[in-house]
Order: structure tokens, then sequence, then C-alpha cells
DNA sequence: CATTTATTAGAACATTTGTGCTAATATTAT
DNA sequence: ATAATATTAGCACAAATGTTCTAATAAATG
């Protein structure tokens, strides 16, 4: 799908905004990937743009974005679940956590840590755990869950004589069985948390 | 130090960059902040830039860079302290810890985390804590500091009867006098986890 | 082999954009 | 008030830059 030269002038564009903060020219892109026409730049583009690499302003001067590099992006922080609401409904929303990193084929989603009941897997009360909801959590994986449509739970996933639990790692807390009542929303891959 | 006007600008430049993801041109600042000419921008950037509030590359269209806005910037990661070499010399450092936040003012360095005797702060092996070197760890803080020059560790900062001690967050660990074998690095400021 | 399709080049054009210079007008300090 | 400093405007120029059109060449396909 991405030539060679896509992939090359992907790389330079990358490198660039890397580098000094800001996108290459048409220009310098021809000059850098060894090509002698700025059209030839500008065919590759529209090929690149078309397939999600990037984005572009029209005639605009180094409005060249990546998606594909470490870019910064705004990652949805939700709440309270309200009821019946998709989940990431305005009602669910109460703020964005700044991330870096790539966003093609990644749905993340942060909730706050509400409680103590994964205090043993150093998962604190206000901590920030990123969730991404392309990646199903395995057995051990922290997974977050929507129990009732109405309530987020981030806890561990263990399988007990062949039935599925959510286990949190706290004594005082019980195991929840895994029924209809329960949605999965994706896999905890990180944690933040600022003091 | 830095007019309204200047003000305005920044604003203009930070919110441009955040939500276009490239910079405005000098005729964009001169229009959004209700400036007639040209030169005028010029000179309001050139105050900027003197100030360390921006960068910029002569020349180059929409080059101006943020240091005020969030932007992203590698913290270097401390392994193994070399004993006598400067904290960020070249031995002690083994990777960047892409970060995303205001550059101005700080001072950030990253440790990885080795061992549990933070474990009941919630701080794991491997975790990777952020360190401000700009701020003075106070009692109850979680601080980091080397030991013998050669040894970086993390702990809570007490004073009992008088004396000032690194507590460690595990029953299994004592707590350490600080003494002029102990230098302070900073104030751990934030802890990232990857699962 | 004939026919698409992908890739490249060249050149010309219209804007976009950074810069420099001069002068006018505020604002502040002496 | 007078002088120094900060801010603004206007204009013109040169360079940087995106775009478009046509045509040539290479690669893939039936």
């Amino acid at each position: 799908m991405v030539s060679k030269k896509q992939e090359e002038i992907l790389n330079y564009i990358n490198k660039t905004i890397n580098t000094k903060g800001y996108s290459p020219t048409v220009r310098e892109i021809c000059e850098a990937v060894g090509l002698k026409s700025t059209s030839t730049v500008q065919y590759h583009l529209k090929k690149l743009i078309n397939l999600g690499y990037l984005n572009k302003s029209d005639n605009i001067s180094r409005s060249i974005t990546s998606r594909t590099v470490n870019t910064q992006f705004g990652i949805p922080i939700l709440g309270e679940i309200s009821a019946g609401q998709p989940l990431l409904a305005e009602e669910n929303y109460i703020g964005e956590l700044p991330y870096f990193g790539k966003k093609i084929n990644t749905e993340l989603i942060a909730l706050k840590i509400n409680g103590d009941s994964m205090i043993d897997a150093g998962l604190y009360n206000d901590d920030l755990v990123v969730i991404d909801k392309s990646i199903i959590p395995s057995d051990g994986d922290i997974g977050a869950f929507l129990i009732h449509n109405t309530e987020a739970t981030v806890k561990y996933v263990g399988t007990i004589a062949d039935k599925r639990y959510l286990i949190p790692a706290n004594k005082n807390y019980s195991n929840i069985e895994v029924d209809e009542n329960i949605t999965q929303i994706g896999k905890v891959v990180s944690l933040f948390r600022d003091m």
C-alpha cells in the first residue's frame, strides 16, 4: 500500500517534525528523498494523506501534520458514567489527559481510579489509568469494565473454575463474576500519577 | 517584562500550535491580535524570543516553536549512577522518557525504580518516576537522593527528633539518616507505569 | 504485446510569507 | 516639558512555497 518512496517521505516528515518542531516544505522533502520535481512529492503526499498517515491544510506552508509520529493529543478522561449514554458522551467527559504517542490504531481513554480496590496492584485513588479499547484483557491483565452500563471499574481479569471474574487487588473486596451486566472496555496499558 | 500585547501573541501562538499542529505566520498573528503591521509583530516576536518564550528559524515560514505551550521533549532516564560522574553524564543515561508539558523553568530527569522499598507508597519496581530538580522535597514528600554519589534512591523525606531521614515505604527497610553522604536530587513529581 | 497504473520530471504561476526601512504615535522616565 | 523608550503603521521587496498542467518513463497487469 505504502511504497518505498512514500515510506521514505513519511520518515523524513516525522524526523523533521520531531527535531525541528515544524514540518518540511514540499521542496525540502523533494531534496531529502532524492526527487527532482515538487509535483512528484505532491503526488506522494496526496497518497499518504488519503491513506491516513498525514494531514495537511491547503495552500498553507509547512502545514503537514503526521499521525504516525509521536505527537501530542488528548485522551478523554471519563468520570461518572451516565447510564445509557455511549462511553464517550459529553456527560462522562471530565477532562483530557495530555498524551504523547502514536495516534494510528489506538483507541485510548483514561479513567480516574476511584477507591482502593486495586491498591495492592499499585493503583491508587486518583491515579489515571490509560485504557486501550482495542486490546482485550487476558487473564492476569488489568482491564476496565462497565457494570450495568453505569459504573466503570478497573480490576484484574481471571478465570476460576471455568468462570471469568473481575478480581480486585485488595482483600477487603470480593471477586465479581462476569455476566451480562458487565461490558468490557479494554486493557489498562499505563498509569499516570501526579504528586 | 512581557507586555499585554506580547502575552496575547504568545497565547495565540500556543493555541494555534495546539489546535492546528503548526505555527501561525506573522500576518496571521497580526490579524489575530489586532495589529495592522507585520513589522509590529516582528518587533514583539523578537522580544519574546529574547525572553526565551519562543524559538524561530530565520527566513523559514511557520517556524515558530513555543517553549511555554505543552510540547514534547525527552526527559533523560538515569540508570546506574557512575561514581564521580555528574548526574547527567553519558554513563548514567539509559534512555529518554517522551514527555509532554511545559519546558520553561523545569529541570526534569527520570529514574527507574529499582526494588520494592517504596512499594507501600505505590512505587513499584520498574516504574519510572519523574524528578524535578528545581523543587526541594519537604517533609512528607517523596524525594530522590544520591547516596555516596553513586547510588540513586527514592524515599519519603521526614524529620524525626530534629534529624532528617529518608524513609522507605516498606517495613522491611530502615530509615536512613541524612548526612554528608547523601545529596539531594529533587522532588518526585509524577509516576509512569507501562503495563 | 497492449494496456493500465504508478512514478517521475519540468516549468510556470500565483500566493504566501519573512524581512527591512522609515516614520508616526504613545508611554515612561528625568 | 524634554528626552528616552516602547509600540505601532505602512510599504515595498525578495524569497519561500503550494499548486497545476503536461509529458515522459517505469512497473504491473491481462
